[in-house]
DNA sequence: TGCATTGGTTTCCTTTTGGAAACTACTTTC
DNA sequence: GAAAGTAGTTTCCAAAAGGAAACCAATGCA
């Protein structure tokens, strides 16, 4: 008699995984998490700040991964004609529903931190 | 009079990039979500039913996603003495720390599926 | 004897990602 | 007239990520 470890394939868990794939698809690639971090606290920002802000992104980075999000929906740019003309950005009304993922991710980073320090957190807990 | 956007640049506001960008660390990769989000449904799975399961995925990269959170706690590795030997994976109480993520994560996938029948929420909403 | 299954590793290759630096173009300031 | 700031784009390159297929050792099954 062969014991098989039953593997659940219902549909709650089909469409988890695809949601779950389709919302790292979107927010794939190093920076999107750091730049909708950082802009979901400032509301809105001129890419000059943005480059300065997000240590270590450099400007082609910055502009494609702004690209991607515009495309999708969670910023928007907007051209301001002042003298050197200025590119404002910001998170949508639909982006900011990204906020509890983001919160969620700060979260655990934070006790993941805090859990170097003591160790048994990790293991015990 | 040059009118500077105020950037903040608190501590409060760095220590939470810094959480996104450890997490986001540890969690990188095409398929850590993926494996871990099909890991905690079952709470246990062997290596050749995760191979099934998370499809699309290579015996390689499934290894060594697998290695990855073993070597950050997130998962256990137990062989099991059966004839051919057999090894199952379940995700460690540290592990389902993670949950609140991947569920957010989860939920904002459904409702990006939902909104794109109905474009009008990603707009408006 | 030969094929299948278990849990991987290894090799080879392609694609993707990402960074540095240079360049554009326009404007303001020194 | 030169430098600096605005917001990018382009080019060129290196590194990393990822996939396909072959391989391995052990055991079970027909």
């Amino acid at each position: 008699m062969k014991k098989k470890l039953s593997v659940n394939h219902s549909e709650i868990c089909k469409t988890r995984i695809t949601a779950i794939k389709d919302t790292m698809e979107i927010l794939s690639g190093k920076w999107k998490f750091h730049i909708l971090g950082t802009l979901l606290e400032t509301d809105r920002m001129r890419f000059m700040d943005l480059l300065r802000e997000v240590e270590g992104i450099g400007s082609k980075m910055l502009s494609k991964e702004l690209q991607d999000m515009e495309i999708n929906h969670l910023v928007t740019r907007t051209v301001q004609q002042t003298k050197p003309i200025t590119v404002v950005y910001e998170v949508t009304e639909y982006g900011k529903t990204l906020g509890p993922i983001i919160d969620e991710i700060a979260k655990w980073g934070i006790s993941y931190r805090n859990s170097l320090h003591s160790p048994q957190d990790r293991e015990t807990a």
